[in-house]
RNA sequence: GCCGAGAUGUUGGAAUGGUAGACAAGACAGACUUAAAAUCUGUUGCUACGAAUGUAGCGUGGGAGUUCGAAUCUCCCUCUCGGCACCA
C-alpha cells in the first residue's frame, strides 16, 4: 500500500496507462460485444504544430462521455484516426519543404504519443489514417459509386479559386470570401470540374433535421446553409422572340410592379439578349465584374457597396402590365442561385428600389396582389418553385495531396458519343479491381496555379488505355477534396481489421452491429461543412443499400471553442497552447480537470494557466484524503448521516451533469463532497484497531473513486487498486447510483422574508418545514421578523414548504 | 441587414421564478518552519454606521413591466461573440 507517499503522476500514469493497453480495457470485441455503444471524437488532421490544448479540451470532453458509458455496462468502442490528406497538411510541408509523406509519418506519431499522454480511452487497434492507401482506395470506391448513380459529373462553372492554395474550393470552404484553409481572398474561375449533386438531397438533408437529436444552433445553421425558398419561377418574353427568360421570385404578389429584368453576369441569356448597340458595354461590364468578384465577395459591408450594371439594349414583356420592361445586366444577381435572373420591383424590394433610383428606371408604386399567385399559374406565366441556397458540391482540388480522382477521359470515345454514362460521353471509372489508383511520389509537389494538378506532370501517371476503347486515354489528374475522406471515415473505424473489409469498405455486419454513431462529440466549427458531407454520403449509402441507417450521428454535441487571451487560438497569434508541458508538470489527470473545470463544455472557455494549480491541489488533496485517512471512524451518527447524505447528493449531481456536459459543476460537487470528508477526518480520526472499520466511510471513499474515474482515470484506478484494494480495473465497475431517502437533509433552513427581503431564516426539520402553520407561527415570533413587522398589518402570507415564507405587509 | 448565443465580484464561473456570487483562481492575514516551498486556518461584491466575526442600504450591461418575490419571464435599448449575407 502506498499510504503516505507523496503522489507522482507522471510514474501512476505511465504506470496505469501500460496496463490499460496490456489487459486491452479499451478494446471491445467488435463481434461479440452484446451493448455496443460507438462514441466518437471528430478526428483531427495531424498538423505539424502538434496537437494544442482546444484539441484536449474537445478529445477529454469527449473521453470522459465514454467512460461513463462504460461504467453504465456498455461496450464502449471509442477510436482515433487521422484526417491526414488535405491541403491545410500539404501547406504545411510545403512552407517546410518537406515531403508530405515524410512530414506526416513524423507528426502523426507525435499526435498518437501526446493523444496517448492524454489517458484516453482509444481503441488504438482500429485506427484509420486517410492518407493511406488502405483508407483512399474506399474513398475513390465512394467516388465511383456516386458516379455510377448519377450522382458526380463534370461541369464548366464560375469557381472559387484560392490563390495562394492554387486550387478550387467549394462553396462551404470560402469563409468570409477567404480561404477556409489560408484565408487568402478567394478569386473567381471559370473552370470545368467535378461536382456532386448534393443539391438532390436539399430536400432530405432539411426534413432528416428534425428527426435527429442535435444542438439547434448547429441545426440552424444547416437550415440556413440549405436555404430553403417558396416561390415562383416567371416567363418574360423578350422582343419579337419566342425565347423566354426565366426568373425566380418569392414575391410574384409583386408582378404588377415589376418594371425591369436583371440578368446576372454569369447569364446565358446575355448572348441572346444583348443589342449589337450595346454588346461592347455588357463584355467589358462582364469583364469587370468577374475581375471585381474577388473584391465582392470580400467587401466589408454589404449596404456600403454601390450598385453596377448596364442596359443590354432589350425589352421584355410584364405578362401582367403588358410593359415593355428594360433588361439588365447588373452584378448584384448571383449567377449560381436560382436562375440567375429576378424580375425589378422597386416599389416592394430594397435593392431593386436603390438600382431604379441610380439608373432612372420607373418605379410603379402598385399594393401586392396574393391573387397573383393563382392567376400566374392559370394564365401559365409560370409556376410555384421550390430554390435552395446549397449548391452542388464541388470536388475537385488542383492539388498533389489528396486521393486521386478514379476517372478516364478518353477523346475518341467522346467523339463517338461512347462512354459509361451516356450523358457524359468519354468518362469511365477505374475499374473496381484496379483500385486504388495510387498517388504516385512526386519530387515537385507544388501546386501549379495553372488550373491543373501537379500530377498532370507526370506521363506515367495520367497516360492510360481507356477502359471502353482500349485506345490511349487520360487519367484524371485532380485529387478530390478532403472532405470527402472525413465523410465516411466512421464506417471504416469498426471494420478495421476485418476480413470481410478487405474487400469492402466497410464489413456489413460489423456495421449492423455499431452503426450509426451512438454519440459523436466535436466542434461547432463544422456545421455545414463536415457535418453536412457526412449526412449526404451517408444518405447516398443508404439508397445505393450500403448501409440501413439514412443519418449517420443520430445523437451529436456541439462544444465550444477554446480561446487564448481572448482570441481563437492559432499559429499566426503565437498563441497556440501545447498540452505538453502542462501533462509533464501536473500530470493528465490535473490537467483533464483543469480544462474540464474551466467552463460548461458548450461555452468559449480562456486558457489561463492560473488555475492549474489549483487542479494539482485538488488531485493531491483525494489522494492523502485515501492514502491518509482510508480508515476513519465516524464516531457520531451526525456525522455518519451527513457524509451519506452528501454523498448521495453528489452521485446525483455528478450523474446529471455528465449527462447534460455540465463537466464544470460535476467537479465543484465532487470537491464540495471532498471538503467535507476533509471536515470529518480530525475530529474523527481513530485508527482501526482490531479491524473494525466503518462502512459508511469506506462507501463515501469507494464512491468518490467510482465518480472521479471518468475525469482522472489513473489517479482513480491508483486508488481504487492499491488503495481501496479493489479489483482491477475501476473503469468496468459499475457507476454508483443515489438512492432518494438519502437526498433528504436532517435539518432544513428556512427562509424567512418580509416583503420579498430575506429577513430571517429558521432551522426546522424536514417534516416542520411543510407544516405552515407550525413555520407561521415560528417565523411571526423570531425577534427580526417582529422587528419589520410590528404595527404593520400582514396582507398576505406565502408560504413554499420547505423553501421560505414570505410576509407581505401594508 | 438576417439568424443564433451571450453580458453576474479582481478573474473563471454557479444559481433557469424562491438565501445572488456555489466551486475554484487571485489577494490579504495567521499557524507550522531556522527559512522557504508545500500544507492548514481565517477574511475577501460595493457603501454607510459600529468596539463587534453586527445592522442597514445598494448590487447580476441600461431602461420599463409582470409577480408576494426576477440574474432567471415580457417589451425596448446598448454592447460582445459566432454564423449567413446584394440569395430575389
Amino acid at each position: 500500500m502506498s499510504r503516505n507517499k507523496k503522489y507522482d503522476g507522471r510514474v501512476v500514469e505511465a504506470k496505469w496507462q501500460r496496463e490499460w493497453e496490456k489487459t486491452k480495457l479499451y478494446f471491445p470485441s467488435l463481434t461479440k460485444a452484446k451493448k455496443p455503444f460507438y462514441n466518437l471524437w471528430m478526428f483531427p488532421y495531424p498538423s505539424a504544430e502538434g496537437l494544442h490544448a482546444g484539441h484536449a479540451f474537445s478529445s477529454t470532453g469527449s473521453d470522459i462521455y465514454g467512460r461513463f458509458m462504460r461504467m453504465q455496462g456498455k461496450d464502449v468502442f471509442q477510436p482515433i484516426g487521422y484526417d491526414s490528406f488535405g491541403i491545410h497538411s500539404e501547406n504545411f510541408a510545403l512552407k517546410i519543404g518537406e515531403h508530405p509523406q515524410k512530414m506526416l509519418a513524423r507528426t502523426t506519431k507525435n499526435y498518437e504519443r501526446q493523444l496517448r499522454s492524454l489517458g484516453h480511452g482509444y481503441d488504438w487497434t482500429h485506427t484509420v489514417t486517410t492518407s493511406d492507401p488502405d483508407y483512399y482506395k474506399w474513398t475513390q470506391w465512394l467516388f465511383r459509386e456516386l458516379f455510377k448513380a448519377g450522382l458526380s459529373y463534370r461541369a464548366r462553372a464560375s469557381v472559387n479559386w484560392c490563390p495562394s492554395c492554387k486550387t478550387v474550393l467549394a462553396d462551404e470552404q470560402v469563409i468570409n470570401g477567404r480561404c477556409e484553409r489560408c484565408e487568402s481572398l478567394v478569386e473567381k474561375k471559370d473552370l470545368e470540374q467535378w461536382f456532386f449533386k448534393i443539391t438532390e438531397y436539399a430536400e432530405r438533408l432539411l426534413a432528416n433535421l428534425e428527426k435527429i437529436d442535435w444542438p439547434e444552433k448547429i441545426k440552424t445553421a444547416q437550415r440556413n446553409w440549405i436555404g430553403r425558398s417558396e416561390g415562383m419561377v416567371i416567363k418574360f418574353k423578350f422582343n419579337d422572340s419566342d425565347t423566354e427568360i426565366e426568373v425566380f421570385t418569392t414575391r410574384p404578389d409583386t408582378l404588377n410592379g415589376a418594371t425591369f429584368l436583371v440578368l446576372s453576369p454569369d447569364s446565358d441569356w446575355l448572348q441572346k439578349v444583348t443589342t449589337k448597340k450595346n454588346k461592347a458595354k455588357v463584355s467589358e461590364y462582364i469583364k469587370r465584374s468577374h475581375r471585381e468578384a474577388s473584391f465582392s465577395v470580400s467587401k466589408i459591408k454589404v449596404e456600403n457597396l454601390d450598385k453596377t450594371g448596364v442596359f443590354t439594349g432589350s425589352y421584355a414583356l410584364n405578362p401582367l402590365t403588358g410593359k415593355k420592361i428594360p433588361i439588365w445586366v447588373a452584378d448584384y444577381v448571383v449567377g449560381a442561385y436560382a436562375s440567375g435572373a429576378i424580375m425589378g420591383v422597386p416599389a416592394h424590394d430594397e435593392r431593386d428600389r436603390e438600382f431604379a433610383e441610380k439608373f432612372g428606371i420607373e418605379i410603379d408604386e402598385k399594393t401586392p396582389d396574393k391573387d397573383l399567385w393563382k392567376l400566374i399559374e392559370e394564365k401559365k406565366w409560370g409556376g410555384k418553385y421550390i430554390n435552395y441556397h446549397l449548391r452542388d458540391w464541388l470536388i475537385s482540388r488542383q492539388r498533389y495531396w489528396g486521393p486521386p480522382i478514379p476517372m478516364i477521359y478518353c477523346e475518341k470515345c467522346e467523339k463517338e458519343g461512347k462512354g459509361e454514362r451516356k450523358e457524359m460521353p468519354g468518362w469511365y471509372t477505374v475499374p473496381e479491381d484496379e483500385l486504388p489508383v495510387e498517388l504516385p511520389f512526386v519530387q515537385d509537389y507544388r501546386p501549379k496555379g495553372t488550373g491543373v494538378s501537379p500530377l498532370a506532370t507526370d506521363p506515367g501517371f495520367y497516360q492510360v488505355s481507356c477502359p471502353g476503347c482500349g485506345s490511349e486515354a487520360r487519367r484524371e489528374t485532380d485529387v478530390s477534396d478532403t472532405f470527402l475522406d472525413s465523410s465516411w471515415y466512421f464506417l471504416r473505424y469498426p471494420s478495421v481489421g476485418s476480413k470481410t473489409a478487405k474487400d469492402l469498405a466497410f464489413d456489413p455486419e460489423i456495421t449492423k452491429r455499431w452503426l450509426p454513431v451512438n454519440f459523436y462529440f466535436g466542434g461547432a466549427e463544422h456545421a455545414v461543412l463536415h457535418l453536412m458531407y457526412a449526412r449526404f454520403i451517408t444518405m447516398f449509402l443508404y439508397d445505393i443499400k450500403k448501409v440501413g441507417f439514412e443519418e449517420p450521428f443520430p445523437r451529436f454535441f456541439a462544444h465550444g471553442l477554446m480561446i487564448k487571451d481572448g482570441a481563437k487560438m492559432s499559429k499566426s497569434r503565437g498563441n497556440v497552447v501545447n498540452p505538453d508541458q502542462y501533462v509533464e508538470k501536473y500530470g493528465a489527470d490535473a490537467f483533464r480537470l483543469y480544462l474540464m473545470f474551466i467552463g460548461p463544455m458548450d461555452g468559449s472557455p480562456d486558457f489561463r494557466d492560473t488555475g492549474m494549480e489549483g487542479m494539482r491541489r485538488f488531485t493531491e488533496r483525494v489522494w492523502r484524503l485515501f492514502s491518509q485517512y482510508s480508515d476513519v471512524i465516524l464516531v457520531e451518527e451526525k456525522d455518519s448521516r451527513e457524509v451519506l447524505n452528501k454523498m448521495h447528493q453528489t452521485i446525483k449531481k455528478v450523474t446529471e451533469d455528465i449527462q447534460s456536459f455540465r463537466y464544470n459543476t460535476a467537479i465543484s460537487a465532487m470537491m464540495e463532497f471532498v471538503n467535507l470528508l476533509y471536515d470529518k477526518t480530525e475530529a474523527n480520526i481513530k485508527r482501526a484497531h482490531g479491524g473494525i472499520r466503518c462502512a459508511e466511510w469506506d462507501e463515501a471513499l469507494k464512491t468518490l473513486a467510482l465518480l472521479l474515474a471518468p475525469f482522472a482515470p489513473h489517479l482513480a484506478e491508483e486508488i481504487w487498486v492499491e488503495v481501496l484494494g479493489q479489483e482491477f480495473s475501476i473503469h468496468l465497475a459499475p457507476w454508483p447510483k443515489f438512492e432518494a431517502k438519502f437526498l433528504k437533509v436532517e435539518e432544513i433552513e428556512l427562509v424567512v422574508q418580509v416583503n420579498g427581503k430575506l429577513r430571517a431564516s429558521l432551522k426546522v426539520s424536514e417534516n416542520e418545514a411543510r407544516d405552515q402553520a407550525k413555520i407561521e407561527k415560528l417565523a411571526k415570533s423570531d425577534d427580526k421578523i417582529k422587528k419589520w413587522t410590528v404595527g404593520k398589518k400582514i396582507v398576505k402570507t406565502v408560504f413554499v414548504p420547505g423553501k421560505l415564507i414570505n410576509f407581505v405587509t401594508n
